[in-house]
DNA sequence: AGACATTACTGGTCTATACAATATACCAAG
DNA sequence: CTTGGTATATTGTATAGACCAGTAATGTCT
């Protein structure tokens, strides 16, 4: 894509952000690069400055472009860590790192939500949810045990599909039209216990990461709780954290 | 604040978002809450809808409110993470979660950078740099040991900072005209070795975060790089994670 | 009662324009 | 050689207006 559709259906700005991303995917621009100004933009793409500057902004806030007034547009130096904080599940995490994602299925079934549970995703107790049990391999080896709790409606149509084989979210995106949005992850140190030790294939009192996570949709309805145990030795997480203002009142 | 100054120097949209945030605040909207429309608050504070639009984006870019087209914006319903993925110092932190923050110096000195520190801060190796070791307490419980390395014009100042007493990010960002902007940081799962249960006084063999950070201004230039150990029983690490559009190309 | 069209709201996109604030290079006066 | 102004880039802020697209309630027809 070079030029702008201006009957497409995709927005304007929408295909400019594309176009900006393939020119920096081609090395046309590396990290550190100024990028033309906004009006040169607007004019070689036959748009208005406005229009242009929110394909920019965006940008912006994803962290690929930073701006400097006065002096123009910068590609930014940093790039690995931010695809990484995106919410992803495991299999597509594992590709992005250059793994081969496995799966072995412990357990899938329909059950009464507990308490814990049942607040986390705003439900009553005992509220059917589907709940699935997975032990995530990377390249063939044990790296995460996974427990993820659902619910939203005829989530046990859930109990059909080949979970072993499919990433879980890809299927709720594409078949099951439940967009993803956000989450929020709480990550903690600990030791492996027995039965997690045998699982992971590692002596028992290994370092482990617990992670627990609860899944927004688009429309902020929590969808997903999960929680896992990560192999401390075979795995890093990369967050990324800004500082925004601190208003002194 | 309850209305927007023409003539002040703040941006009329930076006016409006401390407004808004505001009425959250004082409890005037509660999460899950629909806000007036973008229309209304225009023609409420005197602005155009634009304007207005802007001080919203921004706020639900920060994850304050959220869009649904046709309906209208709400303020989401999930706050307190949020906060806490701010990149904080240690003090900021502890504050934050209700903690009595503390520190005990263990060394300060400039030293030549290694190869490692200089490919991360973006310097020539041997270059001098400012290192600093503090034993972190929350409540005069140990709770993490922190090495930071800077690299900034004049960053042997810090030398005769009281850095026990003090935050280095506020020190940094007051009396040194140095914005910290966005941090990358990892996290992974450890066993306490003897020096630092010793330090963190806990059993070794116990559990353990190990972070690295790079710390970036707001001209994209590294600036810090810390590595952390944290005890893995008294704390837990908050993050927040967004799914963006896939694109299929 | 149910299906469908209308309508009036919402946010989403886009333009054209204006002026402010900042950074840089250059030039002239001291 | 330094200082200060100026021209001209840049991004930052702000307006007014237009139309599109999705939502929900209402009314109307079957």
């Amino acid at each position: 894509m070079t030029a702008i559709y201006r009957n497409s259906p995709v927005p304007r700005y929408h295909q400019l952000k594309e176009i900006l991303r393939e020119r920096i995917r081609t090395g046309e621009w590396k990290p550190g690069d100024l990028i033309p100004s906004e009006r040169e933009l607007s004019e070689t793409y036959g748009l208005s400055r406005m229009t242009a500057r929110q394909a920019i902004t965006d940008l912006v806030n994803e962290g690929v472009f930073y701006r400097e007034q006065g002096r123009g547009t910068f590609v930014t130096r940093h790039k690995i860590t931010q695809q990484l904080m995106r919410l992803t599940g495991f299999t597509e995490d594992i590709s992005a790192r250059g793994g081969q994602p496995g799966t072995k299925l412990l357990s899938a079934q329909m059950i009464p939500a507990d308490e814990g549970t049942a607040e986390r995703l705003r439900i009553a107790v005992g509220e059917p949810i589907y709940r699935i049990e997975r032990l995530r391999l990377a390249d063939s080896e044990p790296l995460a045990i996974e427990r993820s709790q659902l619910y939203f409606k005829q989530c046990e149509r859930l109990l059909d599909e080949d979970v072993e084989h499919n990433s879980l979210y890809r299927l709720l995106e594409t078949k099951y039209a439940v967009p993803l949005m956000e989450a929020e992850q709480e990550i903690e140190a600990g030791l492996a216990g027995t039965e997690e030790a045998e699982l992971l294939a590692v002596p028992v009192g290994s370092a482990v990461l617990y992670t627990r996570r609860t899944t927004y949709t688009d429309r902020n309805q929590p969808i997903e709780y999960a929680t896992s145990v990560y192999c401390g030795s075979k795995y890093v997480f990369y967050t990324h954290l800004r500082r925004d203002q601190l208003f002194s009142s």
